[in-house]
DNA sequence: CAGCACTTTAATTATCCGGTTAAACCGGAT
DNA sequence: ATCCGGTTTAACCGGATAATTAAAGTGCTG
């Protein structure tokens, strides 16, 4: 495999992240993708045999791009505050810099969530030792009592929903594109505050 | 327009709906919905002359299924905890009623946003009467001073984020369809907690 | 009965799209 | 120069699918 190979290939794969995230697997066409990479179908399936194999590698690359970064943190030896506000930061901005990844992968899976969740369980994303973590420290008193599940839960809803919903903000509320951004990086601080004074003892 | 007529249009709708919600415009198949409706494609275009028209009709009917109900309670006179905790119950309980409409909703605005959204404005979903009534709260000192756009988004991200996450949360962490509704139960208490306690004086 | 709205059946058209193929081109490596 | 992997071009195939049509049937109503 050369250097234009590798090259190539990026470039189909750029191309069709693009086209994918943007339009779904069932909206998404070859040719589309193909342009999009200005090359030409035959070569599409030169490099990749079926839209599937495309789909698959794309859909790995996209998850392995939102979910591990931002969990590092939550394992890492900072105090539990410094945690919460250091995931929220590295996940907005994993998310600011590709926002319609959230979307796409939802929907996603909910077409075929057999197929596609065991590309999440491959990946590292070990939901019960974050719980642990928690439990953990609720048994140093660092923080009250709470249910890891809401508290999960809680935390990535604050942190996604805004960009699944980004389209309705934009076309109902005066946001543009600069003024969603501004409104992502106010959440860095609104959404730790919201989330620490329910649980700091 | 006989009985009959409105009782075949509304299992059409039914099916349309169901067969949408669950796979998505484009992933939707004409066939499939007629099969669903228990007749045959031609009288689906003897009803709805085009794929887009059924889509039409479904798509304002299942809009008006999440937005409205929910809303009529924070314009109340009730005060401002017994209005979080109204909305909360009242949302959700719509949301478990149609769990996937959430998605279907999102990812549909996503790939069509200028043609759909304006479903939303011409039903009575008025944003600024919203901020205007969170702002009054504020001047009588009822609440903390809060920016209203993050306090809309929380209340509503907490509530609709895990409908949309919920094939990864039923196959990741072990819940059944049972254990989901449970939780969500957990979460009419759960999250006007979170949302009061950050924002009571 | 006659008319009418609704419904079915079955066949057909037109389009779109994923995938394939063959032939030629190009540039670098052998 | 020759070979070869990457690339282009253009045409094509086959299947899926939205949409249409014609003809007949059903059942209610006036």
């Amino acid at each position: 495999m050369s250097e234009l190979d590798k090259s190539t290939e990026q470039v189909i794969l750029r191309a069709a992240r693009k086209v994918f995230t943007l339009r779904g697997f069932d909206g998404a066409r070859m040719q589309q993708i193909a342009d999009e990479a200005g090359i030409n179908k035959a070569l599409l399936h030169y490099y990749f045999r079926s839209k599937e194999k495309l789909f698959d590698a794309i859909f790995k690359e996209v998850m392995q791009l939102i979910i591990p970064g931002a969990v590092q943190v939550l394992l890492s030896d900072l105090n539990f505050s410094e945690k919460i506000y250091g995931f929220v930061e590295k996940y907005l901005d994993s998310l600011l810099a590709n926002p319609d990844v959230p979307g796409f992968v939802l929907h996603e899976l909910s077409l075929h969530p057999e197929r596609l969740l065991d590309n999440i369980k491959g990946m590292g994303v070990d939901f019960n030792l974050l719980v642990g973590q928690i439990r953990r420290e609720i048994e140093l008193k660092h923080i009250k009592p709470v249910e890891p599940d809401h508290f999960m839960i809680n935390l990535v809803s604050l942190c996604m929903f805004p960009f699944l919903a980004r389209p309705v903000l934009m076309g109902l509320t005066g946001f543009d594109h600069g003024k969603f951004n501004a409104f992502i990086a106010e959440r860095k601080q609104e959404i730790p505050r919201l989330i620490l004074q329910s649980i700091l003892p």
